[in-house]
DNA sequence: ACTATAATGTGAAATAATTCACATATATGA
DNA sequence: TCATATATGTGAATTATTTCACATTATAGT
């Protein structure tokens, strides 16, 4: 079923799905596509062609059943099976994404951190212990771990990032400004803040 | 010359910017449009395509002055004038974030960071004095500031972005979770952690 | 039961972004 | 100076994404 939908199409289900949880815990039973649309600020037929690549979901005359709908998107992003991540680098960045709760709401348990700092390793960082770097490779693969978070400081980014294919991470989500180079077997997304503040920036009125 | 672009080409210029930097630090002279694509792993029609945008601005049969198109792009991107922000929300991340260095590379200065707590309010948090909440529609017009960070949890995120646009802010980069509402005068940007994670695990094989 | 209204699902059209392909210009070496 | 190789800049083609438009189906009120 993969890839014949764009990528963006992924994200505004999981911005459906917040949405729908929301209105459930009000109490509403349906909302139509137009519904959603203005909530986010998007046209409904974006709405339903989203939906669409995934069946047929809604009831036309009717709209959307929002427990069924929230239950089939939860089923789509796999937002039901837990996945244990890891974050590499405990500086500021890092510390504070291993106390960040969103992570945990889509399904996701950050269940190791790594620091090379004496003074960090063996030692809780908001509640969690952060593990010597030098064990990296035993670590994931002991826990199976397929998805890291790379928050190190951009001279060590590389080579982390290789330390990390090597211990079998499939995924990472790479806060340093640094282009990777792996193997195409590893999937990795950079999230560049200083670019998203330029960008904002660039194109705003002084 | 604003908007005849997609918003991705002004990204990019970012990276280029990034690599071209890099490079006369390495005592480089000339870069072709092949050499730099190589390095971020795109095509490089579109690094001729971006850069043809905003004038001639290489050589044929020569490439590109890294010097010349280094501050041909700076000041595109208006690198060279610093901008003041503020940071609303001292919490995890936004102390995080107050720390991050990459922002003033590219031109911005935090002038100012707010909390409600007021064990925070008064104390120095990553070096920075954090002003009181209280205060932020003064201080944030008596400096003028147009561009603010939004760090705060989720449940005062709308009532917080009221009180920056009515303060005079611009522009919003939003770490919060939540659509904010306000008039078009304002630019909103989001940054959506969670999203981004999992966007990145369902590309992924399991 | 019938009519008016609401809403989906989806090809087709429109829009946006990327990539191709090549005419043109420059550089280099013999 | 000429031939060959290199590399830009750009209109055209391609590809991707969004939006339109409408046939179809359901609902609600009388």
């Amino acid at each position: 079923m993969r890839k014949h939908f764009p990528e963006r199409t992924i994200q505004r289900l999981l911005l459906y799905y917040r949405y729908l949880n929301f209105m459930l815990q009000q109490g509403t039973k349906m909302i139509s596509s137009r519904g959603l649309a203005d909530l986010l600020e998007i046209m409904d037929s974006q709405v339903r062609k989203d939906l669409s690549y995934f069946g047929k979901l809604g009831k036309r005359g009717a709209g959307y059943d929002i427990l069924e709908l929230r239950n089939k998107i939860a089923e789509i992003l796999g937002i039901k099976s837990k996945k244990n991540i890891c974050i590499v680098g405990m500086g500021n960045l890092g510390s504070a994404l291993s106390a960040y709760k969103g992570f945990e709401e889509l399904g996701f348990n950050i269940s190791l951190v790594f620091d090379v700092s004496e003074q960090k390793v063996g030692h809780k960082i908001k509640g969690q212990i952060c593990s010597n770097y030098s064990d990296l490779l035993k670590l994931i693969k002991e826990n199976s771990i397929k998805i890291a978070i790379l928050t190190v400081p951009a001279n060590s980014a590389q080579e982390t990032a290789l330390a990390l294919e090597k211990s079998g991470i499939k995924a990472i989500l790479n806060f340093t400004p640094v282009k990777l180079t792996l193997s195409k077997a590893v999937k990795i997304r950079n999230v560049d803040l200083a670019l998203e503040l330029k960008t904002l920036s660039f194109f705003t009125e002084d």
